[in-house]
DNA sequence: GATCATCTACACCATTGGACCGAAAACATG
DNA sequence: CATGTTTTCGGTCCAATGGTGTAGATGATC
């Protein structure tokens, strides 16, 4: 019986490539691909396959989210990341939102594929670098960075700080965003004192030097 | 008589499996695998391949370095970029540097296929994005960017401009120039208007994305 | 010496930004 | 339904910002 593995990954080429590639393992078959994070979902209803190899970069839905929604409908599902990003910030959710294994892009694919067998069998394999950063957050104390601070922003108050960091006026945004002015500087104030930060030019440069964002940038035109 | 394919990217599971499905086209055969830019250039002088299909975040040596060292020595080389990237500072300079091909990593598997046979032959064929990206340059007249500006500042006024990008007021720049606030206003509203932009916070924008100060950014503590 | 750019400084004034206060409405969550 | 959060909007008050104009001191350049 062969491992039934599902491809989530919005890179098409990547995708059909990968697809190729483990179906050459005489133990793998690759049961069905798809693009984003939401499809996954759906997907996974229809195949149920027995392990899901996800990519963390995507549109509509991204690598974490999936993970989590698909392990809070399905527990047992088993979810494999593969990504290119090995810091901290993608690898400890996409471990806290259940994935029972990470590996990284450049990894030799004998090494991926030695990762879905024991993701089949309920076991662990993690990229090496993805270790380290695991030891080096349980020998910190898990106090993290400066503990979120711009995670506890508002959905609203990211969206203001977005406009900032285009170099918006608060007239501006307020047209923008389809509210008064007086609206935005509500925002503005609130997210200034969680930012810990005493202008908006601060919070810009807080915002771009964190790279909050990188998702938006496309959408700014 | 197939078209001679050399992968050079530096996430060995994409490269497996590209060399797996481009393989599958019966007018296509990989004859290597290459993980950066400065293996890609000897792989080149061994393999002479038909077409060189290159990733353009690497190690060790870029794809757009890659390409312009490659087409100096063999000017008749065929490169096709393929990555994830289709903003005008990726796109630009690999076509600058020679590329004949731009394809995304999400773009339907056959287009790549097609990129590569159009490449082979001498054929130019890119992603709509990146012909986007093109025809708004020309459009704006090819004058690239804004050239220059802040070239014109003078060093007082880098000076200001910096310790805003640091998050100062007024007050603190003042106090730190051995100056007084009003001499800072003053630099600071010719900077502002050199720059053509409205206000602090624009300009720290713009001093951050076109890393003016990479230089200064140690002495900054 | 005359000229020009730079750096410094000041005055006046309008606009913007932000803190601090309250509060209504929508919404999720238990 | 009670509770808490989020989003929205209002007002007051004051500091910060920035435009425009003027002007003295310095130093380089012709």
């Amino acid at each position: 019986m062969k491992i039934r593995v599902m491809l989530v990954d919005d890179h098409l080429v990547v995708l059909r490539g990968l697809k190729f590639f483990l179906n050459t393992q005489r133990d793998i078959e690759v049961i069905g691909e798809v693009e984003n994070g939401e499809k996954a979902l759906n997907a996974y209803e229809k195949w149920k396959p027995d392990v899901v190899l996800m990519d963390l970069m995507m549109p509509v839905m991204d690598g974490v989210e999936a993970t989590k929604k698909l392990r809070e409908a399905h527990p047992g599902a088993k979810v494999v990341v593969l990504t290119s990003y090995s810091d901290q910030d993608h690898v400890i959710p996409a471990l806290q939102a259940g994935a029972v294994g990470y590996q990284l892009k450049d990894v030799d694919p004998d090494e991926l594929v030695k990762t879905i067998r024991a993701a089949s069998k309920g076991e662990k394999l993690l990229h090496p670098k993805a270790t380290n950063l695991l030891l080096e957050q349980m020998s910190s104390g898990g106090e993290k960075k400066e503990p979120d601070v711009h995670f506890k922003l508002t959905n609203r108050e990211k969206d203001v700080l977005f406009q900032i960091t285009l170099g918006k006026s608060n007239k501006e945004i307020a047209s923008d965003l389809y509210i008064t002015e007086k609206t935005v500087k509500t925002h503005v104030s609130n997210l200034l004192s969680k930012l810990q930060v005493h202008d908006r030019t601060q919070a810009a440069i807080y915002a771009m030097k964190e790279n909050l964002f990188a998702d938006r940038s496309e959408e700014s035109k």
